[in-house]
DNA sequence: TCAATGATTTGTCCATGACAAAAGAGGGCT
DNA sequence: AGCCCTCTTTTGTCATGGACAAATCATTGA
């Protein structure tokens, strides 16, 4: 009788990519340059990774994600990984993101509330701020540099990943609560939002949501994950103004860049693109013709010199 | 539309994995036994597929979700195989969801809804439905067969993905505003919804999450694609006492499986695992110890079953 | 009619070789 | 410095073909 220890559990090679996202050429062409994973077998001859090597997987991918090669740490052992993942801090040290880090201590206790799994509690505090400082603020005070948090601390194994799924959940309620309740939905521009196909995370598209809104914009969510070639579709079908987009920092560059391309090259010229979110690329080398929101206080100035532009 | 490129389109063997859910390993070893499909190669000597192949393999994709043999069926045509699925029921259980598709008149009507783009008529419409049936009713009479409907329609070329995501996104913003007002959060049991890494669709697990609130039970979700091991990870931490999953149609059948034998291995006893959603194979192979969900309807006798073994 | 047994089908795994695309490293040039 | 053009290394994915367990079918005997 097998009891439920780590040690006890092995995964196959289909479990470990599922959990880690790495294919199975990926996990075999690693064994072989590398050495590692360096996984058992079983009666047939066949690979079984263990909990720890399986950990340390994840951790790599987690290096990787934010631009580390992994023939250069793929040697270090899970505690090597996690210094690493501390000292290189995945989105570029901003100088005021850094001083909120250091300075608001309302955003770690939210943070250590997170921690904590108590989401009721959670849902309420963020709940009590949406009160006290009104949507437009919460958004750019609370979620915005929370969400970056939540990331950084998950990127540096300091914080599990149904830890960051319990956060996006939270904070998914109470946005998608509060948008709801902004009055009436506006006119011009209309904004369609989404994502490429491979970037998940969505609360970044809300924030977004959430101000354009309250600005008086019509929004149109896709949600996550649309093909280039359906944004083009639905935008046209939508009549849309601005097609806003939100990148996260584990998306791959390249991806970025080709997709934003390829999406201009098809959209017609009167469309609007917007990008967004903290992938560094959109910063070094973003693609021509298209806005790339840094921050998300560039929305409003955005859309000011939009309406100016449309009512000339 | 611009058709301009419908016949030029070819796919790669990742793409094709992608869009039927049909392995690499799978693909390759068909064109060796059975000589289809049939990929054209590129310059570099790989595989391209058409995307008429890609079609043909959707096709036997789907009949072999209702029981049908590959080795029989790969040679069929295109035409034949879909007769061959017409006449072919699902499973036969499906009399009650086939009358519904014919006789239902008003799901025809949201659907035609959802195809005329015009969302904020499509939430008038699921919103006005909510407050005439309430939301049990709601969630079960309207936005499951409707889903399912949007989900057939998809998959038959019918609908574009954008269309699909504007349905779901319409479908997320009731529901979820619907869920937040139900009062009093249940005490037990506790449980944790979710789905697995590969299955990036939300909305059973809304509906769930819906019925579940609305009969007393304490609902955490973590949203979707969560590894297995911070399935039991959140599960200890919060206690839990049901793991409920929810797995679409497209969900490749051997990772549902695998999926859940690696999990029930993991979880305590204790710890209730429930499944759910079309995914047929949970219907035809179901891994020992986890309770089928098949019919939204099961959830509530499920539950009174639960409270009863609790209570003794 | 049903259960047990042998035959066939089928998906996944393995090992190894190959190669394009991406990333890094120089090297001149302004 | 910064930038653009090379060359080299790294890295992921694809290909081939062999193997085999597990699922499913087909057949037999009670």
């Amino acid at each position: 009788m097998e009891h439920l220890d780590a040690a006890a559990v092995t995964l196959s090679i289909s479990a470990v990519e599922r959990d880690t996202g790495l294919s199975k050429d990926t996990l075999r062409v690693w064994e072989r340059r590398y050495g590692f994973p360096n996984p058992m077998r079983d009666a047939f001859g066949e690979r079984i990774y263990s909990l720890d090597q399986v950990d340390r997987l994840r951790a790599i991918r987690r290096l990787m994600d934010i631009g580390h090669r992994p023939g250069k740490i793929i040697g270090l052992d899970i505690a090597e990984l996690h210094a690493l993942a501390d000292t290189s801090t995945g989105s570029g040290s901003s100088n005021r993101a850094e001083a909120d880090q250091d300075t608001n201590p309302d955003l770690a206790h939210l943070v250590d509330i997170t921690k904590s799994h108590d989401i009721e509690e959670l849902r309420r505090q963020l709940g009590q701020r949406l009160l006290r400082l009104g949507l437009a603020r919460f958004v750019t005070e609370v979620v915005a540099p929370l969400t970056q948090r939540v990331g950084d601390a998950w990127s540096r194994g300091q914080m599990e990943i149904y830890e960051e799924h319990l956060y996006t959940e939270s904070i998914q309620v109470v946005l998608r609560n509060a948008i709801s309740t902004i009055p009436q939905p506006g006119d011009r521009p209309r904004v369609l939002l989404t994502t490429f196909p491979s970037e998940a995370h969505g609360v970044g598209l809300l924030m977004v949501e959430a101000l354009l809104a309250l600005e008086g914009c019509r929004c149109i969510s896709l949600g996550t994950q649309t093909p280039v070639w359906d944004i083009v579709l639905a935008a046209s079908a939508q009549e849309i103004d601005i097609v806003a987009l939100s990148f996260s920092a584990v998306m791959n560059p390249n991806q970025v860049v080709d997709g934003l391309t390829e999406l201009r090259a098809k959209l017609p010229r009167s469309i609007e693109i917007w990008a967004g979110g903290r992938c560094p690329v959109l910063q070094r080398r973003p693609p021509p013709d298209i806005r790339v929101v840094s921050e998300l206080s560039d929305l409003t100035t955005g859309l000011a010199e939009w309406r100016h532009r449309a009512s000339r």
